[in-house]
DNA sequence: ATAGGTTGTCGAAGCGCTTCGACAGCTTTT
DNA sequence: AAAAGCTGTCGAAGCGCTTCGACAACCTAT
């Protein structure tokens, strides 16, 4: 490995005048600069991690925890993962890939050895273990979710509560007066996923406002699971017109199992789909739906992160106000006549 | 921060001691060691990563390249992504994330840096740009996936010809003689990926020996995609009875189109899977399928990169054998007279 | 022409750890 | 009883970098 001092010594300059061409923490004549970065460049230099984060205490790294649960939609967490590698790429960070497996021993770890400058925790519960630990740490930190407190953290996440209300509107706007949501799986409530709750209060409210009728079932993905749960609803309610459909490993066999008991979409029924663009634009139907802006939410959370390590940015919640996409699975309420 | 040397004076030993009672690399007497881990406790010590890094030219660290491509099946990416993570873990390893964007920069910038001791490296393109660069250095790597040339490499994949042979086998066995392959996206072909390429050539290899007749087709994901390609399949050879599906996102639209145009799965038409088994399962027919054993990739690439790393292990292709397991999808092929 | 600024460079200290050689105090062998 | 070998511990060097203070060399202003 080539290193500083050769650097130095093959341009003919010391070596904390590479180190400053490198930082350019110190003014440098342009002909030193073109000299030394001409040598780095020839030797093929690249400056040692290890020896960077001993001298300066900072490792250039930021933490990620993801869940390793694969209940909820995957895809959306493997695009907020790359949607937070490649931005802090452009920010000259790297990022270390945590699982929720350790749980709070990982982020002691992290804090505790500097593996990493910052951390990003995703997959947030509403009274979260690891919170204290972060409010107890000057480490940077961002939560992807939002917990129950969110006092003295910084957090991004989709507004689902105004997505909840924001698809009660829209199917109120078409004359649906009684609704169905199909949730998430049981154990994503058990667990008081925030988002999940949220979401929840937010169709609750919007629909009394607009004096509708709310039906809200948990559900396991699959097509069995979709069965059974559909065919409660209907027995329970069989004046169901809309549904909201916030698992997204529901959404194909919700409407395979619509059209199998000949109704059709959106004639007789239609739905709403909480989940990405991409769930929506390959269903079997073009959903309309709320999208979950994965991407945003992982670059905003390096922006954060980066901003704190600037000494720029504050704790601050950030929630990003959802929108819905109109397309070919809802229209107007069947008039009761028929 | 806790450092070394406050363990050592709060011990009453000197810094090399608690230094190996860490190591463990020299013996120490059961009451020092009980004393120095009884200081390390109460002061809540961590070593600082940066310096170990430093001092022992190892991070402790194993890079891994994800795609950042989305026209492969992403759970799967995130199943190996997460094995590879909890499986590092269990070996003292952390994960660095890298995503493909850098490309062969990466490669360069990692083992440069001594960022990472080694790297997983998924997604191989069959002519790889980072293989040369791999093969030139002494930094031990596995891939998950098959490049053409595997000479100097380690790799550990599912064994997709035979993954495509077993798939024929099976339809054989019920009696179809004309099978359609609905394959990835055209891009991930015109990419080179090998697994694509190698499950074709099984596929090909086993119909031709076996006599029968088969078609494929890539196929974009999702339902007009589908619809699109199983029109055109059906006209050009409308004998087809079998149907082996290896995009995961069209396995849901072939079905629910089939349904549609009233050929009944599995009496009229058998379909098997290439996918996950959650994918399979969850499908509104249960899918007869080769599953991918992501699982199992991600943690055996880790263990060949430990074994490298302690100095044992060597420069081999790890090939999974593919296990199908019959589901509701596939039953006799309907007799040619009716 | 001299005091006071800049600007560009250097030397040296030190970040927190690992590891090598040394060695005191034992136990075993001859 | 001396030589040889273990064990357990320590001191010091050094990993490759950043950063601070020092200081020539050159510019202004007066």
């Amino acid at each position: 490995m080539v290193t500083l001092a050769e650097v130095a010594q093959h341009a003919g300059v010391s070596a904390s005048t590479v180190s400053y061409v490198l930082s350019g923490k110190r003014s440098i004549s342009g002909a030193t600069r073109q000299r030394v970065e001409q040598s780095i460049r020839e030797l093929g230099y690249h400056p040692n991690a290890g020896a960077r984060a001993l001298a300066s205490s900072k490792s250039n790294i930021i933490a990620l925890m993801i869940p390793l649960r694969t209940d909820m939609y995957v895809p959306v967490m493997m695009e907020i993962a790359i949607a937070v590698a490649t931005t802090a790429r452009t920010h000259g960070y790297d990022v270390l890939l945590l699982t929720g497996e350790e749980g709070p021993d990982a982020v002691r770890r992290v804090t505790g050895s500097g593996l990493a400058d910052a951390m990003i925790l995703m997959d947030v519960q509403l009274d979260d273990e690891r919170l204290p630990l972060l409010r107890g740490t000057d480490q940077p930190s961002v939560l992807i979710g939002l917990p129950a407190d969110t006092s003295g953290l910084t957090c991004v996440d989709l507004d689902f509560k105004a997505t909840g209300a924001l698809c009660v509107e829209h199917l109120a706007m078409l004359g649906h007066r009684d609704i169905a949501v199909i949730g998430e799986a049981p154990a994503v409530y058990e667990r008081h996923t925030g988002f999940a709750e949220r979401t929840l209060d937010g169709l609750r409210l919007r629909s009394q406002e607009l004096g509708m009728r709310l039906l809200h079932r948990p559900c396991e993905g699959g097509y069995d699971a979709m069965a059974v749960t559909l065919a409660r609803i209907l027995d329970e309610r069989p004046s169901t017109t809309g549904f909201v459909v916030q698992n997204e490993s529901a959404v194909e066999p919700l409407l395979a199992l619509l059209r199998q008991q000949g109704r059709a979409v959106p004639e007789d029924v239609s739905v709403v789909g909480i989940c990405p663009d991409q769930v929506a634009t390959q269903a079997s139907v073009r959903l309309t739906s709320v999208s979950i802006p994965a991407q945003e939410m992982g670059r905003h959370a390096v922006e954060q992160l980066v901003a704190k390590l600037d000494g720029r940015g504050s704790d601050e919640v950030l929630l990003i106000t959802p929108e819905l996409t109109v397309r070919a699975s809802t229209g107007p309420a069947p008039s009761p006549t028929h």
